[in-house]
Formats: structure tokens, sequence, C-alpha cells
DNA sequence: CCATCATATTGACAATCATCAATGTATCGT
DNA sequence: ACGATACATTGATGATTGTCAATATGATGG
């Protein structure tokens, strides 16, 4: 994953009803109506914070009948999980080595 | 950290070139004109970038006779990351529970 | 076929954003 | 005091965003 990709998912993160839909799909697969039931937004806005989440490659949707389920895709969440976790703060020591302009 | 906060960090970890800055100042503290050294964009912009990640309390700075220095804030990184790692897929077993709908 | 339900799309609006040129404000060295 | 350097602010512009009402699509059940 580089450094688009995740500005792209950060994207997709950077409104609260996109992480709880998210968290809602740890749970396992929803569909719309029953995401819907748990947030306070009408269809048509969740349906666009769908797309923005497929969009990243966040979440999946099948539909299955007059269900469409959407789904977390883990690949993609664990590849960035993983970048997060990758960037970790300069050490005490290496921090008070001080900037270069001095 | 709530999701609310983690909305304003990933809003402003969602343009590539603040990726970078945070990345960078992993290195230590830098100040501005080196940080801009290693970029593709004018000052302007770069101050515009660093207000937004320091409003979101990413980035911290302190001024230093002519020099701006800037430097990732640890504690806030982190709890970023405790956040986004506390994020997990469902399990498979889970995930086949499928949605209540069918 | 018709009514109903689940979801997507369209169109509109106000708000925010990334970017830059121009300008302002400190601070340093001389 | 002066010129140079580091950085912030302002103002402008084109692009993107979140939201909803209205409408369209598509599947299900009678």
């Amino acid at each position: 994953m580089d450094t688009n990709q995740v500005s792209l998912i950060c994207k997709a993160l950077s409104d609260p009803n996109r992480i709880r839909i998210v968290q809602l799909l740890t749970y396992g697969e929803q569909c719309g109506c029953e995401l819907l039931d748990q947030m306070q937004i009408t269809q048509p806005t969740l349906s666009h914070h769908m797309k923005a989440l497929e969009d990243c490659g966040l979440v999946s949707s099948v539909k299955k009948g007059k269900w469409n389920h959407y789904s977390l895709n883990c690949n993609q969440w664990t590849a960035f999980r993983d970048y997060i976790e990758s960037i970790r703060c300069a050490s005490e020591e290496k921090a008070e080595g001080g900037c270069r302009c001095s």
C-alpha cells in the first residue's frame, strides 16, 4: 500500500459516519437497511457513504435478492492498519537530536 | 480518543503531502525549510498543511529564533494508531453468520 | 400487474479544501 | 539600519464534500 492509497482511505474515514459504518461492519456483514437503522442519516446519504467506502476498497457489497450485503474488506483494512502501525514516533533520543538548521 | 477526533485526524491525513510530512517527522523534529526542501509544494502551501496537522493535534511547533521546529506529537499519534489498531475484521466464522435481513 | 421495499442516482446547495501569488511579520547577520 | 531568511496571513480560484428531496431502478409478494 502506497501513500496515495492510504490518503484515499483516510479521506474515506474523514467522516464520523463512515468510521461508525466500518465499526458496525466488524461485527459481520450487514445490509443497508440495518446500517440505516443504527444511524441518523437519510438513505441517499448512506448510499453516498457506502460508495465512498467501496471506492477506496474498504467495503465490498454483494446483492442478494432485495438486499445489498455490505462487508468490510479484511485485506484492505489490514493493509491500511499495518501501514498506520508502521509509522512510529521517533524515540526520545532521536527527537532530541534536533533540527539540522540549528 | 472518540470517533470525532479520529475523523479529524483522518481528514488531516487525507492528503498525501501531509502523510509524507508525518513520515518525515518520525525521524525527529525538523524546521519548515527542511520539510520544504523535501517536497514539491510552495511555502504558503506547506504552512497551510502544517496548520492542518497542528489543528488536529498531530504536530506541535516550537519557535526557536528564526526557525520553527515541528515535531510529531507522539501521544496523539499513538492514541490514533491504537484506535485504528483496535478495529479488527470480523473473524471468518463471524462473517459467515450473515445478515439478519435474510 | 401492482404495491411495497431496498437501494442507487440526480440535482442542488452551502461548506470546506488545496493551491498559489502577493504581502506581512519576525529574526538574524552584517 | 539594511538586506536576507523563515514563516504566517490574506485573497482568490477551481475542485470536492456532506446532505437532502425527488426520482429512478430493481426485486419481492400478492
